[in-house]
DNA sequence: TCTAAGTGATCTATTAATGGAGCAAAAATA
DNA sequence: TATTTTTGCTCCATTAATAGATCACTTAGA
């Protein structure tokens, strides 16, 4: 796979990006924090809380998360305690999940 | 802010990041789909989905969501009708809220 | 209304992510 | 067990993201 000059994205994910990054915002606001405190606080620019809050696709996703967190949004889980259940559930699941092997598609190919 | 060689992340952020990837890991197992398949529907290297499942901090958020997408996995919303109706009811909060402005901290100053 | 704080955006040097190839280990199944 | 697919990982050249500074515009509050 070449490296595309412009990579696509599907509807979807462009919406989950930007939802992320309103909910951000919205949740800075009310909150009262600046995007200065936060990027201060993340250890960042304050252009990249920016480019964060307005739905940026080629931000880093630990940074994100980061900021999320720097502003009390929860991601996946309601309350921090269930994030480690939830983790440590993933990873039990995982040891029984391995590797996925496709069936040979070699069928009607005799006629 | 100068640019760290090692960026800090909170636990929470990290164990954000992680269960994302193994949620996409076991999602794609359990629909029979290869690391090589989701990365060619993706439009990306075969390595990048690893980097992603195993919770790489660095990679790009909107490449994480589109994996998650096509793996078939739904973030915040449990129905992809809700995205477009929660992304719109964000929109209309943010109109509201505009920009913050920290109170001055002059208090106690003439002692 | 006036003023200062907050925000949005652009530009460039620096730093980091990504693609691609290759190799070894693990896992599925014949 | 033998064999082939899938996966995990490393290296490096290329491409993209980020920091930092700056400027204009918007907003909040005096």
């Amino acid at each position: 796979m070449t490296k595309p000059k412009f990579r696509c994205y599907s509807h979807y994910a462009l919406d989950t990006v930007q939802l992320l990054g309103l909910m951000i915002r919205s949740t800075r606001i009310e909150r009262n924090i600046t995007i200065s405190e936060v990027a201060e606080r993340a250890g960042i620019s304050r252009g990249l809380v920016q480019r964060i809050e307005s739905g940026n696709m080629g931000t880093s996703i630990g940074v994100a998360f980061e900021v999320a967190a720097i502003v009390g949004l929860e991601l996946f889980e309601t309350e921090p305690s269930n994030l480690e259940r939830h983790l440590s559930m993933e990873r039990n699941k995982l040891v029984l999940l391995k590797s996925v092997r496709k069936k040979k598609r070699k069928i009607n190919d005799n006629f």
